[in-house]
DNA sequence: AGCTTATTTCGACATTTCTAGAATAGTCGT
DNA sequence: ACGACTATTCTAGAAATGTCGAAATAAGCT
């Protein structure tokens, strides 16, 4: 993660819109939700979202992976995990003061190990 | 903290200027910097500087406090972790998957404790 | 192939944000 | 009070972003 790549996450998540969007994927874990669920959701016209789903996507921040007619999206948690070590990077003026981020990728009620 | 304030938050830091300078900011630490040297540092005109700083001020994420002729700025640490913990709060759908923040106000070298 | 559903891309417009010079406002020493 | 220093506000133009209807693309069904 460097500036550009922070700055890039930072915007995508600095829209009412999608921070509520990208809220809703880190809810909906890693089944995620499709397209036209989101819209309904947000009552955002589709148009408008799929603007806004770019968005998270150019930043990494969110997955697109095709499911028959849908395109399911989900939160990426690893790239938020990296955006919130590199927020608080040198925090504490480089002092360890503990885990900056926790949320693994992988879910609980899902993961196999 | 709530959409509005997080999407204002992460607004101030979409913005590598800013982002740069927040950075800056929580290495300094809590002596924080002035102004002028800020400026200097990130190679800005002061009034872009000052435009600057007062987004993020505004949002919240750094503290003013005047010493003598200087302004001296410093990260308000309380509200970088509020802004984390509003990012990652449903992570892992809710589940307890360890702290999401963990930036004291106080600093190892300076707190009296 | 043709029809239906799901979603994206295009285009035009309104709004917001960034930049930086010039003017203004506080603070201090003499 | 005056001058020097530090920083902000004002201003205007340039650049980027958000909105959403209409058209286009993609996938699946019969």
């Amino acid at each position: 993660m460097n500036t550009v790549n922070a700055v890039a996450a930072l915007a995508a998540l600095a829209q009412e819109h999608r921070l509520t969007l990208f809220r809703l994927l880190v809810k909906a874990g890693e089944s995620g939700m499709p397209a036209g669920e989101i819209a309904q959701t947000l009552g955002v016209p589709s148009s408008s979202l799929s603007f806004h789903l770019a968005q998270l996507r150019n930043a990494g921040l969110i997955l697109q992976e095709r499911q028959h007619r849908s395109l399911i999206y989900r939160a990426n948690y690893q790239a938020m995990n990296g955006l919130v070590a590199f927020l608080l990077e040198n925090c504490c003026a480089g002092t360890d003061c503990g885990p900056a981020a926790a949320c693994d990728t992988a879910h609980p009620e899902r993961k196999s190990a």
